[in-house]
DNA sequence: TATTGTACCCTTACATCACTTGGTACATCT
DNA sequence: AGATGTACCAAGTGATGTAAGGGTACAATA
């Protein structure tokens, strides 16, 4: 598996690691069941920072690409290829986007709706 | 009418002048018909920019309680009283609560919720 | 004991946006 | 001429978020 990460890039490196990982389900150059490199040592031969492979990792999981079998290492997932080609992104665009759509038709300012947003993210943690 | 704005008050001058004149409309202080004072004069008396004070006047304008009559100055909207009550921003609130709660239970990301939504903010200007 | 995924602390750099202010200009009415 | 609401371009300040890094620690496994 080869993985290639632009420093230069303006996408972020978590998700050049997740565009990279899904890419290669789709390529059948990772199949179901195969194992990944753990968390520390992708990191290491990226030269990247822990941090970084373990939010791809988390966010992959997330969406079934990859599942994590505790302390045995993590794997590809049975549906990895199905669930590569779902952009999860894009239902909460449309969403997103009729929301906003409602509100501008209402009247309501950009500004408002940006502190109506800011309020309702900060009103709970994640 | 006696409107005093609070600079280190956290709460921005422009809504501060809002919730004054919406205030003032609910005390019949101010009354349907009512003349208001120019935008260039109201920001004199109160040591405000004009741009502060007429972007006050435009949310007033757009919530019905207040009414310009072109060149001929501002006035107390007939329906005034009414609609100083009506909080848009509730049912904005409301509705942003909605449909964030949905993401989050469909496990989106906070970030991805934020970015997505810098997306479609960004894509059609006011 | 070494390795696994995971969690928490704090810090840095960078970007974005809200708010405010400044100045200038326009068409329309009195 | 003077006043009205409105529009445009520009700038700085402060707050806040993301991305990324450093460090440490945990329980569970082989």
């Amino acid at each position: 598996m080869e993985i290639i990460i632009d420093i230069d890039d303006s996408v972020p490196l978590f998700a050049q690691l997740i565009g990279q990982i899904k890419k290669a389900v789709l390529c059948d150059k990772l199949r179901p069941g195969d194992g990944l490199p753990s968390i520390r040592q992708l990191a290491n031969d990226l030269n990247l920072n822990n941090k970084t492979v373990a939010k791809a990792y988390r966010l992959l999981e997330r969406d079934s690409v990859i599942q994590t079998k505790g302390y045995r290492g993590t794997f590809v997932h049975p549906d990895a290829k199905a669930n590569s080609t779902v952009d999860l992104n894009a239902w909460v665009l449309t969403k997103m986007g009729e929301t906003i759509a409602a509100f501008r038709e209402s009247g309501v300012t950009d500004s408002e709706i940006r502190i109506a947003f800011g309020d309702v993210m900060n009103r709970r943690g994640n």
